[in-house]
DNA sequence: TTTATATATATTGATATAAGTAATAGATAATTC
DNA sequence: AAATTATCTACCGACAATATCAATATATATGGA
């Protein structure tokens, strides 16, 4: 983005964005004769996002890198990163002078001079918790102002530190009335601004200044907090209980009634505290996890509240059964009668769920840690220090061994910090050393030295046979692991640091007051946490990381067996249980950090399955509402709304629309997915858990395989292809055995997490992938995962299934059995046929005949099974409340868009996307016409299609049809058939040559099939292609290193209909060697700008491009069936919902895919490029004889006379920014110059027709610049797409 | 040999294959075969049977077996247009030799040789002992391509098991292989390229530098100057080497011995211990296994050992901390000494 | 006290590593002479 | 400016080479004015 003009705005941006470009040719008007209405008309021209979006991020004066100029801002952009970490690091460990100077640091970068002033208020924050003395603090902050920074001036924020120290510091009454009285006039935006500074200035403050002193209106605080305030006053005058209505009313008005009848007092019957119910079904494994889960629920204080709800409303049905699991809060809810109770009781398990999931994001590490010690303890008590110790004694002892030295090592950090100075008596090893201390030192000392031990340790033992090792793990993988938990831990605790720090100072008087503070903290976690953009630099965490992990390395020992060579004699001995280490691969060095196999062994037996990442489990209560670009899912863990793949790029542009409100709708979709609440279904756990147990394969879960034995090595002499079998064979097992491995694992995590959940109401906080397609948050398990975690899971909330349930019911149990290609009525029919098969699928899952195992997705046709056979067994099936989500897929969604897109007829109709009697497979389709040529080529004599003409299925080029859409290259298709063929053909060599051809017919059919979706295809692969070969008018100069040819930094940014801004991550990876205590590691640095990746960019544009749309599509849909208080959950293009509401889904669904079509998009996608690409030039080759390479030639010559050296292109590419900024002055003068000017690239514009001169491949070309020019939009086909309003077979 | 020459314009209109380079100057194959002195080794040529691998051109094919006049000399080579050169070669009255053929496979391939000689017993060589270099079998080949340097390691691996046509006994290899190669296999101690392949080289054979091409300025060689004086190589110009372009290339001896090595055992301490070449023993056996430096510090006594890197340490040495790895009772499994790749089906 | 040169140290770049090219082959980008 | 050589091979979620040394860039010290 260049910054020309001061003057340009937004709104003439968003002005040319929605210009009419393409006329409505004579057939579109035929087409839409309702576009001529006013109704149509209103419809599409509402903004769904995308028109204020794409205006914002491509307003003239915004930037992605937030600042103008780009040469700089590549190394800027990095360097504030470092030294943001880095000042955040030295503020919290204390190091003030350090800060101060990061901060000069920081001050020196011009482009960042802006928001300087944040920087300086969170260095002034911690000065002050030093200062005595409120003068001192005045004259620092004036001298800073003044003479240090004096191109920054303070803010609100500034002011509310000051404030908040003039009510700390002690001093007389009246200095300090005084002072409060000094800042509140010095305030930049009024009393509010200063006010609004929630995360400075605390309620007590808040209470002086509105009771106390009565300076401000208790009006101009922020409204959350009026009520504690005022209570908190109350509080300290009577100690007696006013009535208070509950802070952030306005979620919770609704409830307010129950409220009341939950009086808070009396008659707390103390539950028994129990422990041992925790372990009772406990495999030792998950421990630490389930210690986590379920310990929380032990607290007095949420059994209290539980009690008291069960005391007061519904005494009867909450039954805790000893000894045996948690609360079953889903049944105890699902046997509530009214919904006043339900409500009520909704309520109670929010606010203890709050502070259980305010306990899980923050107490995990500490969990895990009393867990050793508890069974350290334990066995000791019982004198039991056997050799095998179990595996928890051991973790208790590495970390008590760990510890001091990590205490030490922080200690030596803190001292060289503090000295600076390095002792010259030192050797120089020592010193190196020192002066790595340096810089891990300030993020070394950030986090508790106990809680980096366990978390190293945990680490390391979850990495265990990752990355294709087999003993262990891949030190580079390591050592960013622990680095990066160290990171999280730290952002937790500041997070939870800053949430409590407004109610820090407040004398807890009475229950109802700590009730209502609370609430108010509740209210505050999804309000105002700031959320921090800073991260740490990977070579950060990768040096903390080897530092931790060293020292593990250095105490963590195991006792191990083995036999002396010699006398063949058993020998005992201690071993380090890591070891560092290489490994070969391809002749590439890896670094591995081998786990010692007696451990692995251990490991092993003792099914630990170590710490699932606590804090990345499903929520217990509905996630933080997304509303801005970094806020929203978890509480205590920070998650942005785009994993982007370490783009700032994406980031910056996010930013820029978040700020600006412009995704609003996307929020609203991803809330909706949030607030899907589930919960595991029992009866499949049960299931599935005694499956596990046998440990034989069974399904998708595979067996459990002890240890991996390879095959013995063959004679020395043999020959070496014997040799080269025997390695493979070896490599095959160990492949084997890890995948199985691994896959076992994840069914553990999976069953692991869903028995924590047993009973829970719990719900996933989503965010997006950098095209907007919307993922879980929660790895492992969640409602994307495989057929298992989908079986595992249902809605929390039940609904009646009505008739149109029930029908939806069978259907959707037809459809899992992948008897889905035939009509709705058939495809009941096909379920009510196999009443009896279902009953004993459902009563005998395991002894039974075993139907559903037949079925495409097994387990999720078991539940279904289950849920059908319960209600066939009512009396009136339409009353059976249903819990299982019910699925509408799209049939090939992304043909789908396509086809909307290029408006083919044809395919239209394959797609379902026109009304028909029976759903249209749209693989048979293509087989059917692939056969047909065939027939066509054979009839003429050709020989393979005569072969290939009846072996031509549906399932052969399914693959092909489906990949299609991604791009798949020919090459790459013929793979995928010859998969297939293999089978026919005995020969390699001919099958694949057979697959050769009959790719090339596939490709044909399926390209005559969505002609104009291909247009498309290749129209948005040209797209790209140009866009990511194209240049900057401000390219850097760097960027011609190697030659005249430049590197190309451009990546094909659009704005998706919904208004998120997607930019291709796709460069060259820059992976550099860092220094680390153990070896160095290979990573990339994020914030570095590389070159782009051209071929990605062009391969992977057009299916993102669709993805951006149906991930739109989706979200609208989502939004929508918010509103309709549906359940809505969704896998990118299946969307799902309780049976009953199915057909209210179908139309909402349907009525968002019209919505989102009704504008062309592809002409609005040309018309964005256009605008954000304008001013970018592109290389060409044009004819040398040509009137306009003449002149070209004659300016470059006369140029290069002048200049007195070759013209480059990088000077030719300066001369037309010139040219463009002359042009685009205000000045008249300048203006005229610009005109006047004659260039390289001017001299191509006045030619006009480029194309026409365009030439590849004669040697008598001359590269030339010319402006980028995009390729004209493909013609549409006929299809309209409000057709689809009555296709039943759209999504089904 | 002149026609030798007047095929050459014939000859570069074969594409460009994969880096090999020949040299063509019959001059220098002249020299070579002076220098060689093969009669020492085959006291007796009617025994005599060489095996000629990626011959090529096949210039000197002609020469050695005009001079060298084996009883059978067999060229193998896959290459289409070689093939063709080779068949054309071989029937040209001016070669004048009754006992070259082609053998048309691929030298890449292990089973190439298996069919040739156990198969179609086209070429059956004499088995011999391991007291001396076999006398009735030699091996000739061009690994100047770009695989030629992955196929060398492969047979430096086979003279240590002693399988592929080292089975025969210690047959001696007269092998063209880039100059970058024969600089890596004929490192010595303390070389900056000291690498797994010299110590294998040095503990399986014994390896000379025959010829090297002059580099653009004269006498910057790549090798060692020591290695020059003693091995006293013959140097030959660029322009005598087909392709024009390339990189230079070198023609070494390689002499099988007669080792007595723990293969496998000296394979794993070899390759780990070289990863960490400059990093002194003391430090760099802990990369061995677990508990590595604690083990070889209790028993190695020699503190000035422990104190040498590994790049500095001989064939003696290795063989010395292999010995103690052997007898380490916790040493690690080195079969599992590999990386699963990842890689996922369907 | 200031500027120029020399030396020390940090950063960057190049190269080697192992040793069947997994069972398959064609298009296209990158590099080199 | 042509020919050889390398890369990649369907998208996303996804998950990563390293040791060593030479050469260059930057910082520090020194010396001279």
């Amino acid at each position: 983005m260049l910054r020309y003009s001061s003057s340009s705005c937004r709104f003439a941006v968003l002005k040319r964005l929605n210009r009419q470009i393409r006329p409505v040719s004579h057939t579109a008007l035929l087409r839409k004769p309702l576009n001529l209405d006013g109704t149509r008309t209103q419809s599409s021209n509402e903004d769904i996002g995308f028109l204020k979006s794409s205006a914002v991020s491509m307003t003239p004066g915004f930037n992605p890198f937030d600042n103008s100029d780009a040469v700089v801002q590549a190394g800027e952009s990095r360097s504030i990163m470092n030294l943001w970490s880095l000042l955040e690091a030295c503020l919290h460990s204390g190091y003030l002078d350090r800060a101060f100077s990061i901060l000069k640091s920081l001050y020196g970068l011009k482009s960042h001079r802006n928001s300087f002033i944040d920087d300086y208020n969170k260095y002034l924050m911690k000065f002050a918790e030093g200062v005595t003395d409120l003068k001192v603090l005045d004259r620092k902050v004036f001298h800073d102002l003044q003479k240090n920074f004096p191109a920054t001036e303070y803010n609100d924020k500034t002011l509310a530190i000051l404030l908040h120290n003039a009510l700390k510091i002690p001093t007389t009454n009246e200095s300090r009335s005084e002072h409060c009285q000094t800042y509140l006039k010095m305030a930049v935006s009024g009393y509010r601004g200063i006010m609004s500074n929630v995360d400075i200035l605390t309620v007590e403050n808040y209470r002086t200044l509105v009771h106390d002193l009565k300076l401000v209106e208790l009006s101009y605080l922020p409204v959350e907090l009026r009520t504690l305030v005022d209570a908190a006053d109350h509080t300290t005058e009577t100690a007696d209980s006013a009535p208070i209505t509950p802070v952030g009313a306005g979620n919770m008005s609704g409830t307010k009634k129950e409220d009341t009848g939950l009086t808070l007092d009396r008659d707390i019957q103390s539950l028994k505290k129990d422990a041992s119910e925790l372990l009772a079904v406990d495999t030792i494994g998950m421990k630490v996890v389930r210690h986590t889960l379920l310990g929380i629920t032990l607290t007095d204080d949420h059994r209290k509240q539980i009690s008291e709800f069960n005391f007061n409303s519904a005494s009867n049905l909450l039954n805790f059964e000893e000894g045996k699991e948690n609360i079953d809060f889903f049944e105890i809810h699902r046997l509530l009668k009214t919904e006043d109770e339900r409500a009520a009781f909704d309520k109670a398990l929010d606010t203890f769920n709050h502070d259980r999931q305010h306990q899980l994001e923050n107490r995990a590490t500490d969990a895990a840690k009393e867990r050793w010690k508890h069974d350290f303890e334990e066995a000791k008590a019982r004198g039991d220090l056997s050799i095998q110790k179990k595996l928890n004694i051991k973790l208790w002892e590495w970390f008590n061994q760990m510890l001091p030295l990590v205490k030490e090592e922080v200690k030596r950090c803190t001292d060289i910090a503090n000295k600076a100075v390095s002792d010259p008596s030192l050797s120089s090893q020592e010193k190196k050393q020192n002066k790595a201390r340096q810089e891990y030192g300030p993020y070394l000392t950030l986090v508790d030295p106990e809680k980096m031990c366990v978390i190293t340790i945990l680490e390391l033992l979850k990495l265990n046979s990752t990355g294709g090792v087999i003993e262990g793990m891949r030190t580079a993988r390591a050592v960013i692991s622990v680095g990066k938990a160290i990171e999280m831990e730290f952002r937790a605790e500041l997070l939870l640091k800053n949430e409590s720090h407004v109610f820090k100072d407040i004398n807890k008087k009475s229950h109802e007051f700590k009730l209502l503070v609370q609430r108010a903290r509740n209210t505050f976690r999804s309000m105002k946490i700031e959320e921090s953009k800073i991260l740490w630099p990977q070579e950060a965490r990768a040096k903390i990381g080897s530092i931790l992990i060293s020292m593990l390395i250095h105490v963590a020992k195991v006792k191990v067996e083995g036999v002396d060579p010699v006398t063949s004699q058993k020998v005992e001995g201690e071993a380090p249980a890591f070891s560092h280490g290489y490994q070969y691969h391809n002749g590439s060095k890896l670094g591995v950090l081998k786990i010692h196999r007696s451990l692995v062994h251990q490991l092993n037996g003792e099914r630990l399955v170590a710490a699932v990442q606590p804090q990345l489990l499903p929520m217990l209560v509905k996630p933080r509402p997304w509303k801005s670009w970094n806020s929203g899912g978890y509480y205590y863990t920070q998650s942005t709304l785009i994993r982007s793949k370490d783009s700032p790029e994406q980031v910056a542009y996010l930013k820029a629309v978040s700020d600006a409100s412009a995704i609003d709708n996307v929020y609203r979709g991803l809330n909706v997915l949030g607030e899907t609440s589930w919960t595991v279904n029992r009866k499949m756990f049960n299931i599935m858990s005694h499956v596990w147990n046998t440990g034989k394969p069974f399904l998708d879960i595979p067996g459990n395989e002890n240890k991996l034995v390879l095959t013995p090595q063959p004679p020395r002499d043999a020959d070496p292809s014997v040799h080269r079998q025997w390695k493979l064979k070896n490599k095959e097992l160990a492949n084997e055995f890890s995948s199985n491995r691994s896959a076992r694992c994840d069914a553990n995590y999976k069953l692991e997490i869903a028995r924590a959940f047993l009973g829970e109401r719990f719900y996933f906080p989503h965010n997006l992938d950098f095209r907007g397609r919307a993922y879980p948050l929660s790895p492992h398990f969640n409602h994307l995962g495989n057929d298992m975690s989908r079986g595992l899971m249902m809605f929390w909330n039940g609904k009646r299934l009505g008739s149109t349930g029930f029908k939806w019911l069978k259907v959707h149990l037809s459809n899992l059995f992948g008897f889905d290609k035939a009509p709705l009525d058939e495809r009941v029919a096909f379920a009510e046929s196999h009443v009896n098969d279902i009953k004993d699928s459902a009563e005998n899952p395991l002894d039974g005949n075993g139907w559903w195992k037949k079925a495409d997705k097994p387990w999720q046709a078991l539940a279904t099974c289950i849920e059908l056979n319960e209600a066939l067994k009512m009396e009136n099936p339409h009353d059976f409340i249903s819990h299982v989500p019910v699925h509408q897929d799209g049939t090939c969604n992304g043909l789908q868009h396509y086809a909307a897109l290029g408006g083919d007829v044809e395919g239209a109709t394959q797609v379902n996307l026109m009304p028909s009697d029976r759903p249209q497979d749209v693989y048979s389709h293509v087989a059917k016409l692939v056969v047909a040529r065939l027939e066509r080529a054979a009839a003429k004599g050709d020989e393979m299609a005569a072969i290939l003409k009846d072996k031509v299925k549906r399932k052969v080029v399914k693959q092909t049809v489906m990949t299609n859409v991604y791009g798949v290259t020919y090459i790459g298709a013929t793979h995928q058939i010859d998969k297939q063929l293999s089978s026919v053909f005995d020969d390699h060599k001919r099958s694949y040559e057979m697959s050769k051809y009959l790719t090339k017919h596939v490709f044909a059919s399926v390209r005559e099939l969505f002609e104009g979706a291909h247009l498309i295809q290749d129209w948005l692969g040209e797209c790209a292609k140009r866009i990511s070969k194209s240049i900057r008018l401000d390219i850097d100069e760097k960027a011609f290193k190697n030659g005249n040819k430049p590197d190309f930094m451009s990546s094909v940014i659009w704005t998706t209909p919904l208004g998120l801004p997607i930019v291709q991550p796709y460069r060259e990876n820059g992976k550099k060697q860092v220094a680390t205590n153990l070896q160095t590691v290979f990573i990339s640095d994020p914030f570095a700008v590389n070159p782009i990746n051209a071929r990605r960019q062009k391969a992977g544009f057009p299916p993102n491009f669709i993805h951006s749309l149906d991930a739109s599509h989706m979200l609208l849909s989502a939004a929508r069936c918010g509103d309709y208080k549906l359940d809505f959950a969704a896998v990118h293009d299946s969307y799902w919902t309780h049976a009953s509401d199915i057909d209210t889904m179908n139309i909402l669904l349907r009525e968002q895919f019209i919505k989102l079509h009704e504008v062309d998009l592809i002409e609005r996608l040309k018309n964005e490029f256009d605008e954000r690409y304008k001013n970018y030039l592109q290389i060409l080759k044009i004819d040398k004889k040509s009137e306009v390479a003449c002149k070209i030639v004659t300016l470059r010559k006369e140029l290069s006379q002048k200049l007195g050296r070759q013209f480059t292109l990088a000077d030719e590419i300066y001369m037309e920014k010139k040219r463009v900024q002359l042009l685009e002055s205000e000045d008249p003068v300048e203006k005229a110059n610009g005109a006047a000017m004659v260039t390289t690239v001017s001299l191509i514009g006045e030619a006009g027709d480029v194309g026409s001169l365009e030439k590849s491949n004669d040697a008598s070309c001359i590269m030339v610049l010319a402006p980028l020019s995009l390729p004209q939009i493909p013609p549409k086909g006929d299809f309209d797409v409000r057709e689809l309003e009555n296709s039943k077979y759209f999504f089904s | 040999m002149s026609m030798l020459v007047k095929r050459l314009p014939e000859l570069s209109k074969i594409p460009h294959y994969y880096g090999y380079r020949y040299m063509l100057n019959p001059a220098v194959h002249n020299k070579i075969f002076d220098k060689l002195q093969l009669h020492k080794t085959y006291l007796n040529p009617g025994r005599l049977k060489v095996l000629d691998l990626y011959p090529g051109p096949a210039q000197h094919s002609v020469i050695f077996n005009n001079r060298l006049k084996p009883a059978q000399h067999v060229l193998m080579d896959a290459r289409p247009d070689f093939v063709k050169h080779i068949g054309a070669l071989i029937s040209d009255e001016e070669v004048n030799s009754s006992t070259i053929e082609l053998y048309e496979g691929d030298p890449y391939d292990w089973d190439s040789y298996t069919s040739m000689i156990d198969e179609h017993k086209v070429l059956t060589p004499s088995i011999k002992g391991l007291e001396a270099i076999h006398d009735e079998f030699l091996v000739m080949a061009n690994l100047s391509g770009m695989i030629g340097e992955g196929l060398f390691m492969q047979w430096l691996a086979c003279i240590g098991n002693r399988n592929w046509i080292q089975r025969f006994g210690r047959v001696k290899l007269l092998v063209w292989v880039q100059e970058s190669t024969a600089v890596k296999l004929l490192a010595k101690p303390g070389d900056q390229l000291r690498s797994k392949c010299s110590v294998v080289t040095d503990a399986f054979t014994n390896t000379k530098l025959i010829a090297t091409m002059e580099g653009r300025s004269p006498r910057d060689s790549k090798f060692n100057s020591d290695l020059l004086a003693k091995h006293e190589p013959i140097f030959f110009s660029a322009k005598d080497v087909w392709m024009p372009s390339g990189k230079p290339i070198s023609l070494i001896e390689v002499n099988p011995n007669n080792h007595h090595v723990d293969l496998d055992n000296f394979d794993y301490v070899t390759k780990h211990l070289l990863i960490l070449k400059s990093t002194p023993l003391s430090s760099a056996l802990d990369s061995l296994g677990h508990g590595g430096k604690e083990y070889f510090r209790s028993v190695i006594r020699d503190e000035k050992l422990l104190q040498k890197c590994p790049k500095d340490l001989t064939v003696e040495e290795f063989m010395y901390c292999t010995k103690l790895f052997d007898l380490w009772p916790f040493k690690p499994d080195i079969y599992m000494d590999f990386i699963d790749v990842f890689q996922d089906n369907d």
